[in-house]
DNA sequence: TCAAGGGGCTAATACGAATTAGCTCAGGAA
DNA sequence: TTCCTGAGCTAATTCGTATTAGCCCCTTGA
C-alpha cells in the first residue's frame, strides 16, 4: 500500500555477501557460541553489509519466529475523553513509559478497541491483545469475565489497581486505599470527631470496596458513628449535595469522608457558604473535575507513577518466569491539607 | 517464553471444519466477492467454529503478510521526563489518541529508542520504525539528517510542528507562531507601545525561528524599535533576568515579547517587584517550570490537541496514498491576559 | 458424449527472521 | 587408506496469515 520500495533483508544481505540467510541471522544475534561457530571473516563481511545497507531487521518478523518482541500493551477501560479522564490517567502513563524506558520496551496504546456503552471492549473480533508480549489494564471497573478469560488464555497481563480473584489470583499493582482510608479516619477522630460519614458508594469495583471496607472497619473498631451517604449511581455526582448537608448534620456529622473529591468539595463548599462547621476529607486525586476551590484539602495522593512503573516491572517477571509476587499494594500518602480541622472547626 | 499452551490457529478452525486454512482466512476475511466463491454453509460452519474457540487472528502474522497493521508510531524526541516536559506533550499525545481512535489504530510509542546526550536517537542499531504503518514525531528540534534519512527511505512520517525542507518537503502540521507573534505585536502597537524587545533566541529550531520572525517583520513593517534580548543557549532559561530588565529600560523599551514562558513571568515579576511598569507576553504553553504567578499572563494558546488530531490525518493520507497537503499550519490564539497592558501601565 | 462454463474449494507460496539438524572439508590419528 | 573430529557453514523448517493459480465436479448446451 505504501508503494515504497522493497526494504533491505537478510536474504539480501546474504546475496551480497555470498553467505546463507541464515548466518546472517546467527551474526546478528551475535549467536557464535560453543553451539555455532562463525568465522571471524565472515562475521565481518556481513556486519560491513549490514553497515553499508543500514539494514534492520524486521520487528514482525522477528516477533513470529520467535514469539516475543519487547512490546507492552497499555489497556485503558475508560475511554482517554473527556479530558479530566485523560489527567487523571496520565500520570500511570508516565510511569509506564519510565520504566518502559529503562528496559528497552516499546508501549502499544490499544486505541483501536471499540468503545461500546461508554466502555472499551477487550475482548472483540480483532483483537490485539496478543501483538504484545503481555499487557497493562488501567480503568476504574475491569470487567470480571474478561479478566477470567485473560487468565483462562494465559496471556500475561497486570491490572493497575487491585482486582479481587476472577477463577485465580490476578496480578495487581494496587493503592492501599483501606489503609489510607483508615488513616484518616483515625485522624479525624484524633482530632475529636465522634460522628463520622462515608460519602460514596463504598462498594462495588475494588477501589471504592477497599475505601468503604477502611472507613467501616475502623469506625467499629474506635467504637464511633459511621454513617453512609451514597450516590446515585456508580461514577455520577451526588445530586443534591443540600439534602446530605442536611442529614449529615441532623445526625449529628462532624466529619465526612468523601470517595470522590469532586463530591468532597461540593459539600465543603456548600457548608462554607451556610457558615457551618463540616470537615471534609477525599480519598484521591480527581477524577472528575471539581468546583474550582482555593481550599487545600485533605486527601490522598494516589501514587500514580510509581504505580505505572511497577505494573511493568511485575508483568516483565511475568513474562520471563520471574519467581516474585504477582500482586503489590502500595501506600497512599495522606495529604494533611486544611479541610479536615479539629471538631468545631 | 510464556509458555502458554499454543493458541488457537486457522489450521485449528480448518481442522475442525474439515475445510483448508486457505478458507478460513477467506470466510475469516469476508472475501465473498466475484473473484471469490463461498457457500453459504461453509461459511456457516467456519464462523461456528470460530465463536466456539474463541479464534482471533494474531495480528502479527497478519501484518507479515498483508504488509500493514494499523499501528501508528509516536517517537518523541525530548525525553518523557522531567515531568514538566511530559506535561507539555501530553496534550498532543490526547489529539494523536483520539483522532487513533476514530480510525481503529493503535499507538505505538517508542520508548524503546536509547536517549543519548538527552536526546532520544531516532536510528540505531535495533530500530524499530517499520514496525509501525507510519510515525508521528515530536519534538521542538528535530535532526535534520533523521529527517532527509526517513525521505531517503521512503519511511511514511509526520512531524508535529513545522520542518524546513530536508532533501525533500517535509510533511507536518504545525502552529502559525509567526502569524501568532506578528499579531501579538500588532496589539501591542496599537496599545501605545513603540519601543519593543523580543527575549529570546528567535533562531534555530523552527519553531523558535518562526516566532522571531514575526516579531521582527512585524515591527520592521510598522516602523517601530524591536530590541533583541538572547538567553544564554538553545534551552536554557535566562540567566541574569535583572540585567536583562536593566537593558530592557535603557533602551526604552515598554514591552517585551518573550519566546519562553518562565522567562517572560520572570522578567515581568521582577518589574512589578521594582514598581516598574513593563508589558510582557509570552509565545506559548510553559515548556519549562515557571514561577508560580497569580497574573493571566497575555500569550499564546498552541492548539495542541488539534495538532496532534491532524497529524493522524496527514499521516493517513501519506500511507494510504491519498490526494491532498502534506504540510498543515494551525492558526494560534491569543490568550487576552493582563499582562500586555497600555503603554505606561 | 463432449466441451464449455462456472461454483466452490484447496495447494502452494510468500512474508522475514530464528533455529536446528546436518553437510562439507581439512587435518590428524590409526 | 580409512576413519574420526570439529570448525564453519547451509538447507530446511517453523511461526500464522493472505493470496492466487488452478483443480474438481456439476450443469448446461449442442
Amino acid at each position: 500500500m505504501t508503494g515504497a520500495r522493497r526494504r533491505v533483508t537478510q536474504q539480501d544481505i546474504a546475496r551480497m555477501t555470498g553467505v546463507s540467510q541464515a548466518t546472517v541471522s546467527l551474526v546478528l544475534n551475535g549467536r557464535s557460541d560453543a553451539e555455532v561457530k562463525l568465522s571471524a571473516e565472515t562475521r565481518e563481511k556481513v556486519l560491513r553489509a549490514i553497515a553499508e545497507t543500514g539494514y534492520v531487521a524486521d520487528p514482525i518478523a522477528r516477533r513470529l519466529a520467535s514469539r516475543h518482541n519487547r512490546i507492552i500493551g497499555v489497556f485503558t477501560y475508560e475511554p482517554v475523553f473527556p479530558s479530566a479522564n485523560s489527567d487523571f490517567y496520565h500520570p500511570f502513563l508516565v510511569g509506564i513509559e519510565q520504566q518502559a524506558e529503562v528496559l528497552g520496551c516499546d508501549l502499544l496504546l490499544m486505541t483501536s478497541t471499540p468503545v461500546v456503552d461508554g466502555r472499551r471492549r477487550l475482548f472483540h473480533g480483532d483483537n490485539r491483545l496478543r501483538l504484545a508480549d503481555g499487557s497493562i489494564l488501567l480503568g476504574r471497573t475491569i470487567d470480571r469475565a474478561d479478566l477470567a478469560r485473560l487468565l483462562a488464555e494465559e496471556i500475561p497481563f497486570v491490572s493497575i489497581g487491585r482486582r479481587d480473584d476472577a477463577g485465580g489470583p490476578v496480578p495487581y499493582v494496587g493503592a492501599d486505599y483501606a489503609a489510607a482510608t483508615a488513616e484518616i479516619v483515625r485522624q479525624a477522630i484524633v482530632l475529636g470527631h465522634d460522628r463520622l460519614a462515608y460519602l460514596g458508594l463504598g462498594a462495588g469495583p475494588e477501589s471504592w470496596a477497599d475505601r468503604g471496607r477502611g472507613f467501616r472497619e475502623t469506625v467499629a473498631s474506635a467504637g464511633v458513628y459511621g454513617g453512609h451517604f451514597a450516590p446515585p449511581a456508580e461514577g455520577e455526582p451526588v445530586r443534591d449535595t443540600a439534602a446530605v448537608l442536611d442529614a449529615a448534620l441532623a445526625a449529628g456529622v462532624t466529619a465526612v469522608v468523601a470517595e470522590e473529591h469532586a463530591d468532597g468539595v461540593a459539600l465543603y463548599e456548600l457548608a462554607r457558604e451556610r457558615g457551618v462547621a463540616l470537615s471534609v476529607a477525599t480519598l484521591g486525586e480527581p477524577t472528575r473535575a471539581a468546583l474550582p476551590t482555593a481550599v487545600e484539602f485533605t486527601s490522598l495522593r494516589i501514587p500514580r507513577q510509581a504505580m505505572g512503573a511497577q505494573a511493568v516491572e511485575v508483568l516483565t517477571a511475568l513474562i520471563e518466569g520471574t519467581p516474585g509476587g504477582r500482586q503489590r499494594l502500595l501506600p497512599c500518602e495522606v495529604v494533611p491539607g486544611e479541610t479536615l480541622s479539629e471538631r468545631g472547626n
